[in-house]
DNA sequence: AACGATTAGCTAATCGTTTCGGAGGCCATG
DNA sequence: CATGGCCTCCGAAACGATTAGCTAATCGTT
């Protein structure tokens, strides 16, 4: 048997597409008021009208319309979600935990993908006010000096910051501490016996970024190594210029031993330059990578990466944003900074030279 | 200079949040329709007032609420997307391309993620209902005998499936074409040289997994070579199982000397379970995998992979959906399948024996 | 028996839009 | 000058829920 496009077959409820609160109460022969009441649990309704009231409400077919319910009550129940880069799995990790958690406490997402273009995400927010969104969840794309007062002009409700931070504006927000994260890292491949690491960071001014470089010149100054501007050099988060970037810090004279890359797709990227130019790892070039994701594992040799904690990051970011909305927090920002993990897999040895 | 959280300030438009149309009507002295048909170029007004109006809505800051236009349109301009996995690359994939399609028609996407799981399906599709999305983009995760008939019940409004079909129900679609993909890798293998290849397949029942495994048991039937059971296993298209499934294979008798997997999440398993039986890729073992992905091409050696045209996907299936709520499509079901394309990489070589 | 307190359910206003039908004003025509 | 037909704009009724305020009815107390 086929069962045809139900939405192309009469509704069984009359002409109109759905049944109304009035619809029920003509059926159970009750004010609207009480049909309410009995669905909301919001005044007391007798045992018996009750009963009569669910009946009528199955026998109808009526489900509340949420819109209407949205445009009374001044609340639609709906959180904004709008994310620099949907396809990066450190994101979908994240969206994943904060998916789980806003439906349980009864909110749905919106989402909108700016992909890493500030007019988009001014557009996206936009509309996310228009639909009356509750709050909104922001991993922010924008780094220039203006880049705070304009959001602040444009945010007009409630907002938590995932990931980044931006500068000078001060929101509710929750990281990972990328600095301890990559000085860990660092830490361990000094401790292998390499003294010359390199590094490909993301774009500078992106705070998460700017953290993880911060993290590894700490690591290096805790061993006296100075800083070589040779062997930092930008990747802009990305593949393909980290994958330039890699190139040219090997073929500079006086090249790394270990090499390490501020983000997961960037990973990737360097992977491909050292392949490329011939190199084996862990034998000629020790590596790691911020960010831990399935394929760490599966790769030969099995990468040591620095994880963030993506579930954490996800619920306490929902958490804060409906706290706030409950108005169960202080008026002050709130910044939760949650640890990172480092994962040492195969990817690093010691130095052979 | 530290801007404060801008939801906590004064709005500057009154004590309520939002200034409305009236608050226009009045500061412009014309009345509401007027505002409505200027907004909306929904009927004539002279040059003048125009003006006026727009003066009066910049100057009290006045943006259209959503939620009083749908109520009044019956129309919410939102979808739903009802994801199986939204962690998996090849839907967040096909998720960008479908934000970008939606955002780009003046539609938003509500998100909602099953899970695998199908109680949680059900749950997503009532709350889509009750806020009135327009339409929903459903990858679905059922499989059982009544499942068509339930989604049928459940589903009252216009849908598009995606990925995958659900059997006996005809709904429009948008998927690739599995059986051609797999066959066309197994063939490049078979032009190898290779006679014995296994197959990491996906849950039974679930369409997209059944066509790969159809396409290749054609690919050795073309080549007159019997289908052997032992050969094949389910992998559960994840890669936990995968796993045990590539080492149930590889330790059975008369080990195969290549292996397809039949989506990413399973190549991870497989590729773990060869690095751990101490087998070299392409020297001991040709792979391929269903599924292309950033971090195929940063793999030693490179996969060769069965891409799948996510932006088309994803595009497609919003474009159905949203001809399908402008009346601009046909009653019966249409149902679109794309050309996979091999990517023919370094992990598949002639074999050693 | 009268009165006030309490209770159960209803009436109607409200949220912020869109849109239908009309009301004037203006022009051209006979 | 009357008539009719535009053109502009406005008033008010929806859309489907929630909820403040009200009306009877019931009950206990004196």
């Amino acid at each position: 048997m086929i069962v045809s496009n139900p939405a192309a077959k009469d509704k069984g409820n009359g002409a109109s597409g759905h049944a109304t609160i009035r619809d029920v109460a003509r059926a159970a022969a009750v004010s609207t008021a009480t049909v309410s009441a009995t669905v909301n649990a919001s005044a007391y309704v007798s045992p018996a009208l009750q009963q009569r009231v669910w009946a009528a409400i199955e026998r109808v077919g009526y489900q509340p319309d949420a819109v209407a319910r949205s445009l009374r009550k001044g609340v639609t129940r709906m959180l904004g979600l709008l994310l620099a880069d949907i396809t990066n799995p450190f994101t979908t990790a994240v969206v994943h935990s904060m998916e789980a958690t806003a439906h349980a406490r009864g909110y749905t997402l919106m989402l909108c993908n700016s992909d890493e273009d500030a007019a988009k995400e001014e557009t996206h927010l936009r509309l996310l006010r228009t639909h009356r969104a509750d709050g909104v969840v922001l991993m922010p794309v924008g780094t220039g000096a203006d880049y705070a007062a304009r959001m602040a002009r444009l945010l007009r409700i409630p907002a938590v910051l995932v990931d980044r931070r931006i500068r000078d504006l001060a929101l509710d927000l929750v990281t990972t501490d990328g600095a301890a994260g990559t000085r860990a890292a660092i830490a361990h491949i000094l401790a292998l016996g390499h003294r010359r690491i390199g590094i490909v960071t993301g774009p500078p001014g992106v705070s998460a970024g700017d953290e993880r470089l911060a993290g590894y010149r700490a690591a290096l100054d805790g061993q006296g190594i100075p800083f070589d501007p040779r062997l930092a050099r930008s990747g802009d988060f990305r593949h393909g210029p980290a994958y330039a970037a890699t190139r040219a810090i090997l073929e500079g004279e006086d090249p790394p031993t270990a090499l390490f890359a501020c983000n997961n797709l960037m990973a990737i990227g360097m992977m491909r330059a050292i392949a490329d130019l011939g190199l084996s790892c862990p034998g000629d070039l020790s590596v790691a990578c911020f960010d831990d994701f399935e394929w760490a594992t599966a790769f030969q040799p099995r990468l040591t990466t620095v994880a963030q904690p993506t579930d954490a990051i996800g619920a306490t970011a929902v958490e804060l944003l409906l706290d706030r909305l409950a108005g169960a927090a202080p008026d002050e920002p709130r910044q939760v900074v949650l640890a990172p993990r480092l994962i040492v897999r195969d990817s690093c040895a010691a130095p052979s030279r």
